[in-house]
RNA sequence: GCUCAGAUGGUGGAACUGGUAGACACGCAGGACUUAAAAUCCUGUUCCUGUUAAGGGAGUGCGGGUUCGAUUCCCGCUCUGAGUACCA
């Protein structure tokens, strides 16, 4: 028989689900290997040709280190709370939960179509109940948990009650709200418990803030900073306004260093590290007060001083003015009465400006001056105070020392307003713009004239501390993570409010379902869409269970008396990204539902040791999971600190549209005549997209083009070679400058040829090539391998479905290697011939090397290389041709399990067979084919024994008339030959 | 602006540690089979020059450098893509 793909591949998916052929569990005899895929959100447009790229990629590592004797790992799931489903619910009034079951039963059943080797019986849904459950209660675990800086991880909050209990709170080094109180021991046990609740809230590690929020009305709920591009939400493009609420916080800047620090211990691309590194932003420097002209300078009056985080403490001296933000607490205070109008002019701009495109304009300077000034601690000079929006609120304490020669943009702010410029090093350049090197000697810097950069830096930091206005500290742009959404369609946070209070409902309670609403819109007073839950409440009761006891201190948790009290739950329901935090592990044991997986498991899996999925998750998935990592092995319920040893990013499949030109009458109306794209520079003429299903290798399929659209029906088209098609309605024929042909499309002269052009793929504009498609014109295994010999996986490339017949032809001259020219399965028993053996060896070593390196493109290439020496060699060889079987069945799967059979083994032993051991013996060559290049250009080549020394080479090169006569008569200066590699003659 | 990645035939790409640039595939051209087409098979295909040929020359974004030898290493530049955006 010739190659039925359809029939063998469902006949192979079948096999696999029936028998489970992929399940994986805990087996110590077998070294683990954990192989992860970005879990997909499942959208209601399924999957494109972009989607499985990743996932084939996997798919084949996975296969791969199955055959090489590893326990893998290879499951997939859904990141199923979100906002399209909620959108879809909206607008018409279908549960969300049931357009994600729809959505996901299409997802499974696009990817069953490819052949994955996943584990289906660990599937996870972050939408389903038994999976929320534990996102929830690692919700309550952060929140009774705080980050103790002394042992640097974080602990039960019951250890910083006994703290507070024992030692004054100004002594514990925690990571908490600037706001907590200074309590001595005695303080805190007079505090009633609510007093307590609040100041404990402080120092959790989730915990409500009052926030500034990024707040779209439109879609009614807060976004992230990477949900808002340039003052827009990212999805639907709505305008984004600034708005204090009280939020749910998740503490992550505790972990700011732990998550710098283990960037160096993962093998990730180094881009990606970068984008992390960045985003944490750690910045070392100083912090410096300047004590403010005519205020009292008490200990305890904050109001007299200005605090300023520097990187450059070393230019300090060069300070010529503070700027602080418009918004820091001191500028009423600062401001006199001669500059008060000036001061709130200024505020109200920027107010605006805020409002308005704020990106537009950066390199404008603008600012106030207060009317008063400060004095500088080491040179007690006396420094003007301005205020500038130059200078962010959030980010260290809001206030700036002014360098102009060191920093460009206090260079410009000291141009604009005539303030001194200090040169501080002898080596600065600064008569056109700031010198921000750290070359050369001080100068003008009193104690460390004459000093360089480092030790000037050490010098300055020692005296300030010394005399008490400073010291060195580092600062981390990364804030904490707003943890909440005034949305449905995703979890509940465990939480009820007693006199403002949040408190955890309890363990057992576990999960808070999410209840039923009339509508998924916000209520009418501004309340997230569970505000409309009927009788949803929480009612305490009496006890706290004994787990709450040593948790919290049973003290804290007094509240039981007023048993039957309902109280209000948490209205807003937890971000996208809590699900997608931790469940890796779930996958461990997806079925458990004691634990959110059992440690024994936890233990044998560890971690994922690849994992397979886009850049554009770099600041928000992969941060929040490495938190959340970090975070459960502090509590001791995970063990490894970095929870994806190696990461691959695939590239993005981007659109590659078709283009057909509509050519246009002088008057610029549209006709119904369309040119080829190499003549259409000699028309006026119109681009529009057709769909790229109809077009192949660039060529439109033009009666497809005509039934398309009822508009096109009687077009005429223009072809490549300028010949031009009549159409005649009565016979349905079509003419070609009167000669009468049957069939316009076949005739490969008369091509219509469309422009393309690389956009991002999407309906509108007619690139979405689906992989069902193609599955059903070519096969799964032609489809898997075709999306791998485009290029390598981490590259982003167009998707172009040209080439892909290549493949498919590839895997027929493969399958026909097993059978004779009547399609016959026919394999011999001979022994193999050396050059067979050479062939199977070089792809046994060659397919190791590449998918150890996941350069799965160029085995792809190899493959059909070797394929095509035995089609030469007209080897049919059971013994190469088996082993050929396992080394291609990562790639193609299916067509390999029928020949695996055809062949005589067991169904389904293939994906455990071992994989063929490499023989470098069959590799050995005794000639090589030296290229002789004269001057570094190849001119010729020889034949010459391997065994022979470099010395010998030379010896009957030189005496070789072949290579002689490019000598043009001369004597080499020199001879070089590289063993097995190359000869170079310099003439 | 800053950071990172990249640039190789008509196209996707290969060349792994500096050693025959363009593997493999698509497309294209020519041929075989066929009434014809599809499918399949064979041959050619970096560019320029040369009557087909033999041959010669150029060539991995641009300009330099190191080296017997550079797509690969170094310096400077151009362009493309991604991330980031007044971070003190």
């Amino acid at each position: 028989m010739d190659y039925q793909f359809k029939q063998i591949e469902k006949s192979w998916q079948k096999f696999w689900a029936e028998n489970e052929t992929f399940k994986a569990d805990v087996d110590a005899s077998k070294p683990k290997y954990f192989v992860l895929d970005m879990f997909p959100y499942p959208s209601g447009a399924g999957l494109h040709v972009g989607h499985p790229l990743g996932y084939i990629a996997s798919d084949i590592f996975a296969r791969y280190k199955r055959l090489k004797g590893f326990n893998v790992l290879h499951p997939m799931g859904y990141d199923s709370f979100g906002l399209p489903a909620e959108q879809y619910a909206i607008q018409t009034g279908q549960h969300p939960a049931k357009t994600t079951e729809t959505n996901i039963n299409r997802y499974r059943e696009q990817l069953d179509n490819l052949g994955f080797s996943f584990d289906w019986s660990k599937e996870v849904r972050t939408s389903s109940p038994e999976y929320y459950k534990w996102t929830q209660w690692i919700f309550m675990q952060l929140f009774n948990s705080w980050y103790n800086k002394e042992t640097d991880k974080a602990e039960s909050i019951s250890t910083l009650i006994a703290k507070l209990e024992a030692i004054p709170s100004s002594e514990i080094n925690a990571v908490c709200d600037e706001d907590v109180l200074n309590l001595l021991p005695s303080d805190w046990s007079n505090m009633n418990a609510e007093e307590k609740q609040a100041e404990l809230l402080k120092y959790r590690l989730t915990f409500l803030k009052e926030s500034t929020v990024n707040w779209c009305a439109a879609l009614g709920t807060v976004l992230a900073n990477d949900e808002v591009k340039d003052g827009f939400s990212e999805r639907g493009g709505h305008p984004v306004e600034q708005k204090k609420m009280m939020q749910w916080s998740m503490r992550i800047s505790a972990y700011a260093e732990r998550l710098l620090q283990g960037l160096n211990n993962i093998d990730w691309p180094e881009p990606l590290k970068e984008m992390q590194r960045n985003w944490i932003g750690k910045s070392v420097g100083a912090m410096v007060s300047f004590g403010i002209e005519n205020k009292e300078q008490g200990a305890r009056n904050k109001d007299a001083i200005i605090e300023v985080f520097t990187t450059r403490v070393d230019t300090i001296f060069g300070v010529s003015f503070l700027v602080i933000a418009p918004e820091h607490e001191l500028v009423a205070s600062l401001t006199t009465e001669e500059q008060k109008e000036d001061i709130e002019n200024y505020i109200l701009a920027t107010k605006k400006k805020s409002e308005l495109d704020r990106m537009s304009d950066v390199k404008t300077v603008s600012g106030a001056f207060t009317g008063s000034y400060a004095s500088n601690p080491l040179s007690g000079d006396k420094i003007p105070i301005w205020i500038a929006d130059y200078v962010l609120a959030g980010y260290g304490t809001g206030a700036v020392m002014g360098v102009p020669s060191g920093d460009q943009r206090d260079f410009l702010f000291a141009q604009k307003f005539h303030l001194p410029i200090l040169q501080i090093l002898d080596s600065q350049k600064i008569e056109k713009e700031a010198d921000p090197t750290k070359e050369g000697k001080f100068i003008n810097s009193g104690i460390v004239d004459g000093m360089g950069y480092k030790e000037a830096s050490e010098a300055i930091v020692n005296k300030l501390k010394e005399i008490g206005v400073g010291y060195g500290k580092i600062n981390y742009r990364m804030r904490d993570a707003i943890f909440g959404r005034q949305r449905y369609w995703g979890e509940p946070v465990p939480v009820y409010f007693k006199n403002g209070l949040p408190y955890l409902i309890k363990e057992e309670e576990l999960p808070l379902l999410l209840p039923e609403v009339d509508k998924y819109l916000p209520t009418k007073s501004g309340e997230p869409p569970l505000g409309r839950a009927k009788d949803w409440k929480y009612k305490a009761s009496p006890q706290p269970s004994p787990k709450e006891r040593e948790q919290i201190g049973s003290e804290v948790l007094s509240f039981g008396e007023d048993l039957g009290e309902a109280y209000e739950y948490e209205l807003s329901t937890m971000p996208g990204w809590a699900g997608s935090s931790w469940y890796w592990y779930r996958y461990m044991d997806a079925n458990n539902n004691q634990a959110f997986a059992d440690s024994d498991k936890i233990a044998y899996w560890k971690d994922v040791d690849l994992y397979i999925g886009g850049s554009e998750h770099a600041t928000g998935h992969l941060l929040y999971s490495r938190f959340w990592n970090k975070f459960l092995k502090d509590l001791g319920f995970v063990n490894e600190e970095e929870p994806f040893k190696k990461l691959i990013n695939q590239g993005m499949i981007q659109g590659r549209s078709n283009f057909v030109y509509m050519i246009l009458d002088v008057d610029g109306r549209p006709s119904h005549t369309f040119v080829s794209n190499g003549l259409k520079e000699n028309y006026r003429t119109l681009s529009l997209h057709v769909d790229v299903n109809m077009v192949e290798n660039d060529v439109l399929d033009t009666e497809a083009f005509k039934k398309w659209r009822p508009e096109y029906n009687d077009a005429i088209f223009i072809f490549e070679d300028g010949e031009k098609s009549i159409l005649n309605p009565e016979k349905e024929h079509v003419f070609m400058e009167g000669t009468e042909v049957k069939n316009l499309f076949p005739i490969s002269k008369h091509r219509y040829v469309c422009g393309t052009e690389v956009e991002k793929m999407s309906k509108s504009k007619f690139n979405v090539v689906s992989p069902d498609d193609l599955v059903e014109r070519y096969g799964a295994d032609t489809l898997r391998m075709y999306e791998m010999f485009l290029g390598p996986l981490e590259q982003s490339k167009p998707w172009n479905t040209n080439g892909i017949e290549g493949v498919f032809k590839f895997l027929r001259k493969f399958w026909k290697l097993f059978h004779d020219e009547n399609f016959n399965f026919s394999v011999s028993d001979e022994a193999p011939t050396k050059a067979e053996l050479k062939t199977l060896h070089k792809i046994i070593k060659k397919v190791e090397d590449d998918v150890e390196r996941f350069s799965f493109n160029t085995s792809v290439s190899s493959f059909m290389i070797a394929v095509n020496e035995l089609t030469d060699l007209k080897s049919n060889k059971r013994v190469i041709l088996q082993d050929l079987v396992i080394i291609l069945s990562p790639y193609a799967p299916h067509i390999c399990e029928e020949l695996w059979q055809l062949l005589g083994n067991e169904a389904g032993t293939l994906s455990y067979t071992p994989f063929p051991i490499f023989n470098p013996d069959h590799l050995i060559e005794n000639e090589f084919n030296y290229p002789v290049s004269i001057n570094g250009k190849t001119k010729t080549s020889i034949n010459l024994a391997l065994t022979l020394e470099p010395k010998e080479v030379e010896e009957i090169i030189l005496k070789e008339e072949a290579i002689i006569k490019y000598f043009d008569g001369k004597y080499p200066k020199k001879v070089i030959v590289v063993k097995g590699r190359i000869i170079n003659i310099v003439i």
